[in-house]
DNA sequence: TTGTACGCGTTATCAC
DNA sequence: GTGATAACGCGTACAA
């Protein structure tokens, strides 16, 4: 019950094995009788290359790897289910690993992809500075799209307009009365977190309000954290007039805050979450968010990584920065109570 | 700029390649004073075996495929996740293919697969009687484990008792007065849509009333699918009282096409959903459901490949059957209106 | 205990 | 145009 390799299709054929491999990758001219022959033989043994093989010989394994901090975040299964059907347009597979946005799992699924010889991999990262992950980015022997992350050094990268996104989304709230205004939102050592705070500073300036920094909570991306910042806050003598949830990840844990307080959207608070979704949609009031194609990222990172597989490999980088784009449903209103 | 190998190992190390190979996989016993000395190497070169070489040598990617409709489905992502880490902590990888329930699809699929020697496969099928698919499938020579399905043959499975939990849905519905109540499920060539109506029946039967066969729509399990024929169902002139959505990921269906026509939950119409979800639980009023736990079933089917990669390729097939968990929320209630 | 040599299935480079 | 043959990097049987 051996595997059917291109030894037994040559001796099928009669032919010499180099001839069944030319007849194969197609490259070379050879004779219509013979090739018709090992074809015939390839059909009749139902012959498949192995594709470990041809990655040992070819040095690629047509494989890319993607590190996510979360495949069951909604944002984040669209953006890799796209990617991976763009590769695999292309010949490629992909190799999924989430990091929980956890440096050691981090460091250990880098590992493993240069040791499965990745052809190249797409990734977001806990922390942009981090030395040893940087360290660790740096050596990686083949191509790296960064998703929505800007770490020192040289790589490709899908970037969001956050920073404008957030100033949108403040804007509007400002505009609406609001003079207290909440932002949940990640860690700033990394891009989108350090964005939002931009764009949400960014719109206070114009408008001429200052912040209250309490009202600012950065810390983690995770629903969880939205739940806990999102209680504290509406838990305070003096809780914000409107909150906006800055990741992907974080409304539901919000709005789960907002109901177990027994406050009312947008009577007693106003909302606005990041990356549109079922949720979103269908809450009522439906949720105002600041929202983008995840899809279109994933393809335009398989792109990325395509055109630097495909002799691009000295290419300077390039970062690729999408707009994000503000749609405004039900969920914000003016303030009812009044503040100093 | 070449990659280090076993052989630059060995030779720093002032040893045979053999020797340095016996270091690394730590079998046989090796002279301690050697044995350090090939470590020292191995660190200084920061030599990393080559996984593709060794798939070669060993005849075993340690990499697993998984084949789901959808993995933005955010059930399938949880399975999907539970799965990866399981086999993660156990030397596999995950390789990840999206079918879209599409059977032209599949079949590529399963190609990809075993030609990239996965050594063993998780996955679902869009038929389990279709007689190409089930020859392909049987024709793989690695161990499979099907994801809520039954095909015709041997496999390892992973079941959920859909039966029982729409029985009970059906039961609870019926209870509160509820006589023309619509399921609206995937296609009956699989598991569990099959079950469903099943279970669909028993309550109806149980409880001695008959059921209008239109209300029974079959189907596809999409979203979309979830809406059509919600829509068609309300824009009847004799809507049904109640509506079970009988799939993970139809439920934001079925509320949008309830939205778009003005009915009211529960008000108008009563609502179940298949699987828990951000919006089952937040939607407003929260959703009823039938639930169940996909991250065990992701680990136990890791569980299941892995057994049978370590010594159980002889084992007879298992399948496992998960209970479902009815949860009561407020988007039942007693009918409003009357009907013949 | 250690070293040598072969083979895993391909592709590519030679001569012919 | 075709057929040997040498890699690719590793594990292991076998000999020393």
């Amino acid at each position: 019950m051996r595997r059917v390799t291109i030894k037994d299709v040559a001796k099928a054929a009669g032919v010499s094995l180099g001839t069944a491999s030319r007849v194969i990758n197609a490259n070379t001219s050879v004779d219509p009788a013979i090739r018709r022959k090992v074809q015939d033989a390839i059909a009749a043994l139902r012959y498949q290359p192995d594709a470990v093989a041809q990655s040992m010989r070819r040095r690629s394994t047509r494989t890319i790897g993607a590190i996510v901090r979360d495949i069951t975040v909604p944002a984040l299964a669209s953006f890799v289910q796209a990617a991976q059907q763009a590769l695999h347009d292309e010949g490629y597979a992909l190799l999924i690993a989430c990091s929980g946005d956890r440096r050691d799992h981090e460091l250990e699924l880098l590992r493993l992809l240069s040791q499965r010889r990745m052809d190249g991999v797409i990734m977001t990262t806990a922390a942009e500075d981090d030395a040893e992950l940087a360290a660790v980015r740096a050596a990686l022997p083949m191509p790296v799209v960064m998703l929505d992350r800007t770490p020192p050094g040289a790589f490709d990268a899908l970037l969001l307009d956050h920073r404008e996104g957030m100033r949108q989304a403040v804007e509007h709230l400002l505009r609406l009365g609001h003079r207290r205004i909440a932002l949940i939102t990640g860690a700033t050592g990394v891009h989108p977190a350090r964005a939002r705070v931009q764009g949400f500073r960014d719109a206070h300036a114009a408008a001429g309000v200052a912040i209250d920094p309490t009202c600012l909570r950065t810390g983690s991306f995770t629903d969880q954290s939205g739940f806990l910042e999102a209680s504290a806050l509406l838990g305070r003598p003096d809780p914000p007039t409107a909150i906006v949830a800055g990741g992907i990840d974080m409304l539901s844990g919000v709005l789960r805050a907002i109901q177990a307080r027994g406050f009312a959207v947008p009577r007693d608070i106003s909302v606005i979450g990041s990356a549109d979704t079922d949720l979103a949609m269908l809450a009522s009031p439906p949720v105002t968010v600041v929202r983008w194609d995840y899809a279109e990222l994933g393809r335009a990172g398989a792109r990325l990584l395509i055109d630097r597989l495909s002799g691009g490999a000295a290419l300077p980088p390039r970062q690729i920065l999408f707009p994000t784009e503000f749609i405004s449903r039900g969920s914000c209103a003016p303030p009812s109570r009044q503040h100093c």
